[in-house]
DNA sequence: TTGTAAGCGTTATCAA
DNA sequence: TTGATAACGCTTACAA
């Protein structure tokens, strides 16, 4: 039916310029200096009347580099993970680089089959997007021998660069808001602890900042995002267990903060009446859920940009000690958290 | 620092395995009836002993097939796309085919970059991801002699397939909806008509069916996402044009949805009870705001899926006559299509 | 300043 | 059944 014309090649591009294919490829790397004006004329004719384009696969298949990132993302559905992808999709654009994108789907088979993927394509890095990511997952990630980025979480006993939220800050932040307003039983909720990082700093934050404030009750519950009526059940026994209390619920993440809101519901509290509701990751409709959720706010597209220079610069032999590269989030203060009754 | 091994090639499995490199290449591509089956097993060991992978590179190179698939995405942070793109995710996993993902952030010059990047990665077909797609950058489309597959717009004049939503079904339903609930001022929201067809079906269809009960006024009116002051001035004008009617108001994607809802909770208009208020595209946060948004939700994942299908179908070679694929959409009644009063 | 030729890791052709 | 050997489109010594 329509077949389309073969791609030229840059043979077809030295004949037509009427020389060798060295030039050629000279004047695709920009080595012009050594061209003389004429065949650069000639050249450029060429390839534009041919309308080349090089093919980066013989390009990689030589000279090794693809310029071609892996990006590994547990849960593309996640909004922290779509920001986040935004971010380091516009530092590829700036620095040159292609993304090669794999949604693991939190399953454990599926990052290790990627992996493999990856490093067929011989991507020269990869991004590890691990929010949301199962601890499984994340553990077998060590076996890639690229050069690797982890997003908000660190993978316990691997060295590796890490970008994400100075967690003890945030939640130091979060908590002394809650507590400025008046707040006095305070319910930290998180997924399983396991050994994540993130969530026992986040933890720990909140507990020793509520441990300032005397006469505060502060403790922690671990749920399963895929069982609502255990949140809900949680939730209500601790409200019930307060009472006369003031109390405050701290979601340690963005989709645990919409489950939780779906609980408050269904229980028919009321955030900013009946209870205080403070969430990690800020949500494009925390302002239109009733009088408003709180959220700190993660400067996300800012740390998926960070991520892909770190593994920009290892890819160009930068080779300092591994570190971890943290920022600040933001409190955005709503109805959520004012201070009860 | 850490020098990685170089990666084992087919020669390197040849040796080991005491034989040529088109046996071995035999048996990477299954022509293993061709094998003795001593010579499979000492090739099955060596490819094991030295975990070998079989380079793309050179593959694409040499065969002309890259198993590569290259999406354009307006909008990545577009919660439409993002379910969109999962379900092409799974269907490229499912077929073995690798996902070079491309956001051109509706920036016009961007897109016609990653149709060469594509090309010259060699991708096998494009599926383009026209939600949110400014008209210009869609109408550059055209030059990709790829294979290619459109999801949710059509681009005029450009015979190529498509993948989406029933739109002629889905207004009639919505806005049936809203007059079986006695709303008899109705005002479509959509951005700038343009040439783009989802906006124009949507609107037919809702003016159409408007139109079928007397007395009822139907109107529409294009607003720009970017500007929240201008939608909020276009709703207050109608509102108070129509004194004594009962007001509803369809977005007609979840973008404008949310705008809406911003605008209205700006202008103390409350949805459900004071003006009626339903959206195209489910919301994951629909339930939570006020009384909920009534949705007309649409299989989004299935889209994706179809789409990727189709692509591939045409990459296989399958040359039927260029045609469409439709899905119907669920409308999600909740509070905000309730009676008023 | 220009061009020739070898080779990257595959697959395809052909002969053994 | 097996295995040399020549491409695929590019970069890079090395010559000229």
């Amino acid at each position: 039916m329509k077949t389309r014309p073969p791609r030229a090649t840059i043979s077809d591009v030295a004949r037509t310029a009427k020389t060798g294919k060295t030039s050629v490829s000279r004047y695709l790397n920009g080595e012009v200096h050594l061209l003389s004006p004429d065949l650069k004329t000639r050249i450029e004719q060429a390839i534009d009347e041919l309308n080349y384009r090089p093919s980066q696969m013989a390009r990689g298949l030589k000279r090794g580099r693809t310029r071609l990132i892996g990006l590994i993302i547990a849960d593309i559905t996640n909004p922290y993970s779509v920001d986040v992808l935004s971010g380091i999709e516009a530092a590829c654009r700036a620095q040159g680089f292609t993304l090669l994108m794999c949604n693991t789907n939190n399953e454990v088979d599926l990052e290790q089959h990627y992996l493999q993927l990856l490093s067929s394509y011989q991507v020269e890095g990869i991004v590890v997007n691990a929010v949301g990511m199962h601890e499984a997952v994340l553990n077998r990630l060590q076996q890639s021998m690229l050069p690797m980025v982890l997003i908000d979480r660190r993978i316990p006993d691997f060295a590796c660069d890490m970008v994400g939220l100075n967690n003890q800050e945030a939640a130091c932040i979060a908590t002394q808001h809650l507590l400025d307003n008046g707040y006095d039983a305070l319910l930290f909720l998180s997924e399983p602890l396991g050994s994540v990082n993130t969530r026992r700093e986040r933890l720990r934050a909140f507990l020793e900042t509520a441990s300032t404030t005397p006469g505060v009750i502060a403790e922690n519950a671990e749920v399963v995002l895929q069982q609502p009526e255990q949140l809900t059940q949680t939730l209500q026994t601790f409200y019930q267990r307060h009472p006369g209390k003031h109390i405050a619920i701290v979601a340690a993440n963005g989709a645990l903060t919409l489950q939780v809101a779906r609980a408050l519901q269904r229980l028919a509290l009321v955030w900013g009446k009946d209870i205080g509701l403070l969430g990690f990751d800020e949500l494009e409709w925390a302002a239109l859920a009733g009088v408003g959720i709180t959220t700190l706010r993660q400067p996300t597209w800012q740390i998926g940009y960070a991520a892909l220079e770190q593994v920009i610069a290892r890819i160009e032999g930068n080779s300092e000690p591994v570190h971890d590269r943290v920022f600040s989030g933001e409190l955005i203060v709503r109805g959520s958290s004012q201070p009860l009754r």
